[in-house]
DNA sequence: CTTCAAAAAGAACGGCGGTTCTGCTTGTCC
DNA sequence: GGACAAGCAGAACCGCCGTTCTTTTTGAAG
């Protein structure tokens, strides 16, 4: 039966994760139609069906694809030769913060207060990653502190479960200082920009208000 | 002019918002409609236009209003007559989260990431808690550990600012935590629950998977 | 190279939901 | 207490968006 080869789908599937997550940065999960992510991944509405069953779906596997790529890149920072003490640790990871996938991750802890099955992927890549950084802290407190390997696992534990509360914030102060930057400019061929015909926006807001303070 | 006296009018306004914040707690910002307003309010979709002028700005005086409250409560449990140490600060912060504005806090933080008008609003009611923290902290230092007010609240600064991190980490959890309950069966005449008809989503999904574990 | 089912494109559909409109009702001011 | 603008209810409207259907293209296998 001639399918597509399973290398040429998964292929498929994450070109439409990663363009939803593209999506979902500048417009949020529900402000966000299949026909964006249609454009932005360059396929087609109809297509979009032939690999999620349906929008929720959909959701559910851009954060997957997110969150799990997150949690190698993070691996990467965190796991070197010799363990970093906790402050260093939480420097790296904060450095490593990208502010697209920060505003995606706080969307997808919003849907997680709805919706049980992308809840399910946060609460376990969140597991994980914690469960990362309680080996980095042990291995910490036993090669460079000197502590016997059975009751540094047991001090790692709350400094593990600090380090991930912090780097959670850190995430979300990444996600509301960063303004959602627009579409990159689709290079369509006419249309030298007519004038912007209306505002979009009822309510004209403060144009863009109180830009830094959280931090 | 015959209008509502000023604050029967504010009454209303606050009348909707609190149902309105009931219902997200529930479905989530975007997926409650105005109708579900409507009728968690005891109002006519008609009416809600009269105190807001679009859903934008509900969402909008719904986030200003839980926030506020929030802001309040913690207020009063911060600020003991005799200051708390940072970790016994924390545990009164934690022990006063409700699981319903946890949930909508975190939706709010996602909507920020798209709605500037909502990110003032949360940015403003961030800064405003993190102060009082930083004025909580300081009077510790001074009153319990004898520092000098001047470097006290240099001092306090980052303490605070840590304190902040760990509360929205643990408001976060408790958003994860907690399953999102059902409305309050409305007392509707007849119609004794005739078996659910269908069941809403074609993703049957687990039946509410992996409950506890983030913590 | 031919074949044939799957994948892709894009039009079509159906319904949900935000907003508005039309009377009826209410409460405030004189 | 009356009058009149407002609040209010509920129906009606309209556009958007998730999904599906039809046709065309593509690409793996023999």
């Amino acid at each position: 039966m001639p399918r597509l080869t399973d290398a040429r789908k998964e292929l498929r599937r994450t070109q439409i994760a990663e363009a939803a997550v593209r999506c979902f940065s500048r417009n949020g999960m529900e402000r966000t139609s299949i026909a964006d992510i249609s454009a932005e991944s360059g396929l087609s509405t109809g297509s979009i069906y032939a690999h999620y069953r349906n929008k929720a779906d959909l959701v559910r596997g851009a954060a997957r694809e997110m969150l799990h790529r997150r949690g190698d890149t993070i691996g990467e920072y965190a796991a070197a030769d010799v363990p970093p003490d906790p402050d260093e640790l939480l420097a790296r990871l904060t450095a490593a913060i990208d502010p697209v996938h920060a505003r995606v991750g706080v969307q997808t802890w919003s849907e997680s207060t709805t919706d049980p099955a992308v809840r399910a992927v946060v609460v376990d890549a969140t597991d994980r990653m914690r469960a990362m950084l309680h080996d980095c802290v042990t291995a910490w407190l036993v090669k460079v502190e000197h502590h016997e390997p059975a009751p540094a696992r047991e001090l790692a534990a709350p400094i593990a479960h600090r380090i991930m509360a912090l780097y959670q914030a850190e995430l979300l102060y990444t996600a509301l200082r960063t303004p959602a930057e627009q579409a990159p400019a689709e290079p369509t061929p006419a249309e030298p920009t007519p004038a912007e015909p209306t505002s979009a926006e009822p309510t004209p807001a403060e144009p863009t208000p109180t830009e830094e303070s959280t931090r």
